[in-house]
DNA sequence: AGCACGCCGACT
DNA sequence: GTCGGCGTGCTC
């Protein structure tokens, strides 16, 4: 008897077996329609057996087995396993998680779009000095002439509307379909800097084996060139690269560098925002190895690639490679392991590298790769703290700031007020008898948002209509606290009545159409004074922004979180790269009570390396990653006790485990205890070793799973959690 | 997670 | 007398 072992996306951390009379070796890796108690599910073949354990009442047929679209390999089946275990997370989840949604169901997958390969002919070529220069048709034809074949995605991203000329060019024979080479030519970049073709060197010297590397270089300094020679250099040996990048917001403008830079060569694009199909299409192209590269963000990790030469993961540090539900993973990590197993170099590029990242390199595990310098002549921005303690602030802003927001405006060129807080005011309050606008779900205060005249919860998203007095006291005259970014605009406009302001955080850029407006707009000149979260921080040239103001960064100085100045200095440092050009210089100020503290230090001297070795020391000093290994358990429940309770009882599990070297700490409610009427709690263990933590995990969560959480208790675990 | 079964309160 | 609340249990 034929016995498909099925992993299905269920909570439950085993198989389940089906009998598969027709199952051949080939179907290993096949996903399959399986009966699952009233319903019917689609799981994945992860292995055939002769027998099973079973009961044979129990046992049912496998309804079908899904052979439209090819098994998923082998290597691509032991990543995910490697995830699962590593994160302590169902196999069938976890390969939910990793699997496009189109192909977790049983419907037949669309073919994936084909992305012709053209190239000029005779025809063409003679056509081509009749055409009317600087018509699409003669811009089109003159691109294949200077690049030699090219996909019809290169040209539509080289040149927008190209789509409709292609078909004429096409039907009228002066381009025709090319059969692809075995290597994709890219268009000549000449390096500009020796370090990076020290870089390139180094990466390329790898191709082959596993080595991770580690490339620092600030804002500018032509990280990305390097990575695109690099890629450059693994397709030269017929190799597929895998490129990750934060967010979706940036890919665009990315994907068409890399379409224009490589004009013959297959590219998809994927992320979260796609839809289904072009997201499956991609995948399965992928897995055909029809794909030369891929681009996206952290779920693209998980792509299938038969001929993966080399990895790139750009921003490393960024928090947005952490999946924050379901397994929580870290793509930047399952990238390492990836390429690990695939034995492939993989390249972290990061201005300013988490400190994970950074001990790896000092300790020589990783390859410490410098660009030291900005390549395109700019200088590093001047960075200069406003002591804040004894000045007179106009709502949150400060004399020296004002007198250099007016400058830059006479000058015509753009500033950037950097604050992380969105709406008009974090409260609303009443100052006769105490009473603050907290939210009736959770633990928290609803913000407000004048430009919509409610108050919102952040958390949970409940809104309410702005009381014009005390709802306790009745008192008239009650009060918003500090400030958002509505506040800081509205008080920018009233103080600067001609300038140009425009406010940029996830309310005004709420939708993909919203926010490219928004940048469009800043492109054109439009603007004279932006406001904004870190939505401003990341990618995103902006042409004449000379100045960057940072508001209320002493926040995260004295934040809980032991994470928080490593995310403050990224975040600083980022935002403040967006300011100078070659011909003109950048300026940042940063309001702060703390001038003289180290990070602001660190800051200023443009030193990451100081501040990196003081945080480690730190870090090392007080036991706290990378230097110990943490995972978190997490458990909510409609009233904190039950949390707590089932936490305790798990702590109590653990603790007869016995595992030497592995430190349980006692559950305590979580920061943020109530979020939309859940009261949260979590529990720490650590370790100095992350096998002994592992091992420990192992068993501990194999427990938790066997003991079932009562009834309305929910939890989950957080390997290597980066919130606390 | 779904989706059943199962045993106790307010409705045609 | 039924509709429906969500507690408990199972899914190959």
């Amino acid at each position: 008897m034929v016995i498909a072992r099925v992993a299905l996306n269920v909570p439950l951390d085993k198989l389940f077996d089906y009998e598969a009379s027709d199952a051949q070796p080939d179907d290993i890796g096949c996903r399959a329609e399986v009966p699952f108690g009233r319903r019917h599910m689609v799981g994945v073949i992860v292995e055939l057996a002769s027998g099973t354990d079973l009961p044979s009442d129990k046992l049912r047929p496998i309804r079908r087995i899904l052979r439209d679209t090819p098994p998923l390999p082998a290597d691509w089946r032991a990543l995910v396993l490697a995830c699962s275990r590593y994160y302590q997370h169902p196999l069938g989840e976890t390969l939910a998680v990793a699997l496009p949604p189109a192909l977790r169901r049983a419907e037949a997958v669309p073919k994936p779009n084909a992305d012709p390969l053209f190239r000029i002919t005779e025809a063409g070529t003679e056509a081509r000095t009749r055409l009317r220069p600087g018509s699409l048709a003669s811009r089109s034809l003159s691109f294949l002439v200077e690049r030699g074949p090219v996909r019809a995605s290169a040209l539509k991203a080289a040149l927008p509307k190209a789509a409709a000329a292609l078909r004429h060019l096409s039907a009228k024979g002066l381009i025709e379909t090319a059969t692809p080479a075995a290597s994709p030519a890219a268009a000549q970049a000449p390096v500009a800097l020796p370090e990076q073709s020290a870089a390139v060197e180094a990466i390329s010297g790898s191709l082959g084996r596993y080595q991770t590397f580690l490339l620092h270089g600030v804002t500018g300094s032509g990280k990305t060139e390097v990575y695109l020679v690099a890629i450059e250099r693994a397709l030269a040996r017929a190799s597929q690269a895998l490129m990750l990048v934060p967010e979706i917001a940036l890919t665009p403008q990315l994907e068409n560098r890399v379409r224009t830079r490589f004009p013959g060569a297959r590219i998809a694009c994927l992320h979260s925002g796609m839809a289904e199909g072009a997201r499956a299409g991609g995948f399965i192209a992928a897995a055909n190895g029809e794909l030369d590269i891929v681009l996206g963000t952290r779920l693209a990790v998980f792509t299938p690639l038969p001929r993966l030469g080399l990895i790139v993961v750009d921003e490393e540090q960024d928090p947005s490679f952490k999946q924050q539900d379901g397994i929580r993973y870290c793509a930047r990590d399952v990238a390492v392991l990836r390429a690990q197993q695939a034995a492939v170099p993989i390249v972290l590029g990061s201005a300013t590298p988490s400190l994970e990242t950074f001990q790896h390199a000092r300790s020589g595990r990783y390859r410490l790769l410098e660009l030291p310098r900005r390549a395109l002549a700019k200088s590093l921005p001047s960075v200069r703290c406003i002591d804040t303690r004894n000045a007179k602030l106009q709502e949150g802003l400060s004399e020296p700031l004002l007198a250099a927001l007016e400058s830059t405006l006479r000058r015509a060129e753009q500033s950037l007020i950097f604050l992380n807080r969105r709406g008009y005011a974090p409260v609303l309050a009443c100052p006769a008898c105490g009473w603050v606008s907290g939210c009736e779900h959770c633990s928290a205060n609803m913000v407000l948002h004048l430009a919509d005249r409610v108050l919102r919860c952040h958390h949970c998203g409940a809104q309410s209509g702005v009381p014009a007095s005390c709802p306790t006291c009745g008192n008239q005259d009650i009060h918003p606290y500090g400030r958002g970014t509505q506040r800081v605009e509205s008080a920018l406009r009233e103080r600067f009545p001609t300038a140009r302001v425009l406010r940029v955080d996830r309310d005004s850029a709420s939708t993909p159409g919203k926010s490219q407006a928004l940048l469009e707009s800043i492109h054109r000149g439009e603007v004279d004074v932006l406001v904004g979260t870190q939505i401003l921080a990341k990618g995103h040239d902006f042409p004449r922004l000379t100045l960057v103001g940072v508001l209320n960064a002493d926040a995260s100085l004295h934040a809980v979180d032991f994470r928080a100045p490593e995310r403050l200095f990224a975040q600083l440092m980022q935002v403040g790269g967006r300011s100078g050009r070659a011909d003109l210089e950048g300026e940042v100020l940063i309001q702060t009570e703390h001038p003289d503290h180290p990070l602001y230090t660190a800051l200023a001297g443009h030193d990451y390396h100081g501040f990196a070795t003081a945080q480690l020391a730190e870090r090392q000093q007080a036991g706290f990653p990378p230097f110990m290994f943490h995972a978190i358990l997490r458990a909510e429940a409609s009233q904190l006790a039950r949390s707590l309770e089932f936490l305790q009882t798990a702590a109590a599990l653990g603790g007869q485990l016995g595992q030497a070297a592995v430190t349980i700490y006692d559950p305590v409610p979580m920061r943020l205890t109530r979020r939309a009427r859940v009261e949260r709690a979590q529990l720490l263990v650590e370790s100095p070793q992350r096998p002994r933590l592992q091992s420990f995990l192992r068993a501990w969560i194999a427990q938790i799973y066997a003991q079932r959480a009562p009834a309305g208790v929910r939890w989950s675990i957080d390997v290597d959690p980066h919130e606390f």
